[in-house]
DNA sequence: TCCTGTTTTAAACAAACGTTTAAATTTTAA
DNA sequence: TTAAAATTTAAACGTTTGTTTAAAACAGGA
């Protein structure tokens, strides 16, 4: 009994859960949606978690760590700044190819209700720390870089990336494309992204 | 009688209704919200517009209609491709900036529920026949600019403003920013956006 | 004035919502 | 084997949902 032999169960609710979430919010789920995706009896939703809103902020959380994780390690590479921002870039792509409604679900969750990024806090503190900062005034300072601030850098590179994905949706009925066509599209996409922005960041003599 | 008195009434729904849709979603709006923005009865909503999905669907399309109408202008415009990038990317600012909820409520209303988009090719039509595609050939073959899609242009251009916006809440979150840290972060942004495509369109051959 | 059609209202409708209950079932440990 | 604990179930709880009803209030023309 120690170790939960529900860790079966739980995890069911869990996974149903994410999956149910991402794909209609939290406004458009019901808690039915999740116990019928589960294959779950209604009531056991509230036996694990104690409410549709605690189970939400559970896998929200985790949601929002998905997020970010993988950005903040990259940042912290001891590697040079050109290859930094290409995995900057191949990272999100990848991240928003394998979870295709995660950003607009994120976005959308904090802009209705924003007391939800909890973790605001830990987030700063993580960017702040990390070494992406120094090394751009560094760069920037031994004129290999156009001075830029580390902020506006990140936004950019997460702007192109994410934004791809945010108006897939879009995209795909306005120009009768197929999954596999929208695909191609963000693929050279991110070709041209990082382009510009190498382009931006270190030819910034030639003028 | 003919030419209806209750036009007050009715665009008073309409005005609360896309206001409080604008900020909380189609889910997350009730019937009743609308009535008490609109400081009418709840009737009223299904005596005018016959349902909740029958009024959004009218807010909608006029929304959408507002997400593209100013961009179409100005692609259309007579002028040469530098001053028509800059243009865009201010227009795209001064509407995000005047509605700043518009983009994350569309691209999750599509998102959510696909088949919205239901004046698609409308846009797509819209865009097909505009100037922008020719004129980026012909400067392209001139070889004043780099060869590039229209369509990358354009998601380029898009993507590094209504992103902006909508990670605001996220930001204003993560950074403790005051709404005019915000606005000054994001005029700053533009700027350096407008920099970074031209740069990337024109400075093409320094390399 | 009274009549006719329009607009507004209070009240109610059935259905769906998140949640709880209490009993049934299964698991655990002695 | 047995009794206590943990898990699962069907059913119901009280609210809130979108929508409808039927009557009231209002308008303009005869």
């Amino acid at each position: 009994m120690r170790c939960s032999p529900s860790k079966n169960t739980e995890e069911r609710i869990r996974e149903a859960a994410r999956q149910v979430f991402l794909e209609k919010g939290f406004d458009g789920t019901t808690s039915r949606d999740i116990a019928e995706a589960a294959g779950i009896n209604i009531a056991l939703t509230n036996y694990y978690f104690r409410s549709k809103e605690k189970l939400f902020i559970s896998i929200f959380d985790e949601l929002i760590q998905l997020f970010f994780e993988g950005m903040f390690c990259i940042l912290n590479k001891p590697i040079g700044l050109r290859e930094k921002i290409t995995e900057l870039v191949e990272h999100d792509f990848q991240l928003m190819k394998s979870n295709p409604s995660l950003c607009i679900f994120v976005m959308n969750e904090i802009h209705r209700n924003p007391e939800r990024m909890a973790n605001a806090v830990e987030a700063r503190k993580q960017f702040q720390q990390s070494v992406f900062d120094e090394q751009l005034r560094r760069e920037a300072a031994l004129g290999h870089i156009r001075s830029i601030e580390a902020m506006h850098l990140m936004v950019m590179i997460v702007s192109n990336i994410q934004f791809l994905f945010i108006s897939k949706a879009m995209h795909i009925r306005i120009w009768h494309m197929s999954e596999e066509a929208f695909d191609a599209f963000a693929n050279r996409h991110k070709g041209i992204v990082i382009d510009m922005i190498t382009n931006y960041l270190f030819a910034f003599e030639s003028v």
